[in-house]
DNA sequence: GATTTATATTCCGATAACGGAATATACATT
DNA sequence: AATGTATATTCCGTTATCGGAATATAAATC
């Protein structure tokens, strides 16, 4: 069943927070790394995990790898359907929201095109984080 | 996280189909078993899993133990949404539409009174299933 | 081409999940 | 008390998950 994939894709915290973030547009594994504070590794790898299954896509971007949500005509109606639910619930965690205040206090003018693209950010650097 | 545990709750295709049957109101351990067609054991474990994660309630009704979802005041925001969520993907899913189908066509008069209670069956029996 | 930066992979060990066989418990009936 | 019915638990093997240390790969820069 779809479905299940999904919750096993969402039944770990690091993953939940790198989706959360996803959520608001596509970033490079620096600045999620930066923003979860956690090893290297550990978020490679659960980004990997979640691209397996089909819930983050991976675009090469220069140095830089970038992940982002499947574009929105390619969710199935079960990941929409979970994606606005993890939305709704992040809206009143503590977790979720400190991510997003460090994600805002990040200095994305490094990100790679696609990402400051989204964010408005300005020219690429050589260095990112 | 609170969150994570809910997901960890639905990660697996066993309990998503109790809790989807469960949806519809309380119901006892044969009948889950007789619906889901799985050996008694698995979904005494898998209930006991979701009991002690508070995603269930359990109530001895005699020979039976009746299981529900947790009454409606009793659901954090989290739980409420993701039940809401799960209810409104089960509706586009073969195997949650055939459970409902298999649901409809077991004979509930043997039901504990809860169960009797929601289901509008008639009275008791000695044996259930 | 050597080095730096960003990211992925491999190789562990620890732990948790899952399922089934057998057994135990709890209640009801005879 | 003995038996039957419903459910839970224990034991055990298999597999998956998770995390970290070390290493590998890929691209950019010097």
């Amino acid at each position: 069943m779809r479905l299940v994939h999904i919750y096993q894709c969402l039944c770990d915290e690091t993953r939940l927070r790198l989706l959360h973030l996803l959520l608001r547009g596509p970033l490079c594994v620096c600045h999620l790394q930066a923003v979860l504070g956690e090893p290297q590794v550990k978020i490679s790898k659960h980004l990997g995990y979640l691209k397996t299954r089909g819930l983050v896509t991976a675009k090469r971007e220069g140095n830089w790898m970038v992940y982002a949500l499947p574009a929105e005509q390619a969710r199935s109606a079960e990941l929409k359907a979970n994606l606005a639910c993890l939305q709704d619930c992040a809206s009143e965690n503590a977790v979720f929201k400190r991510d997003l205040a460090r994600l805002g206090k990040i200095d994305l003018a490094c990100a790679p095109a696609a990402v400051a693209e989204v964010c408005g950010a300005g020219r690429r650097r050589a260095r990112c984080c």
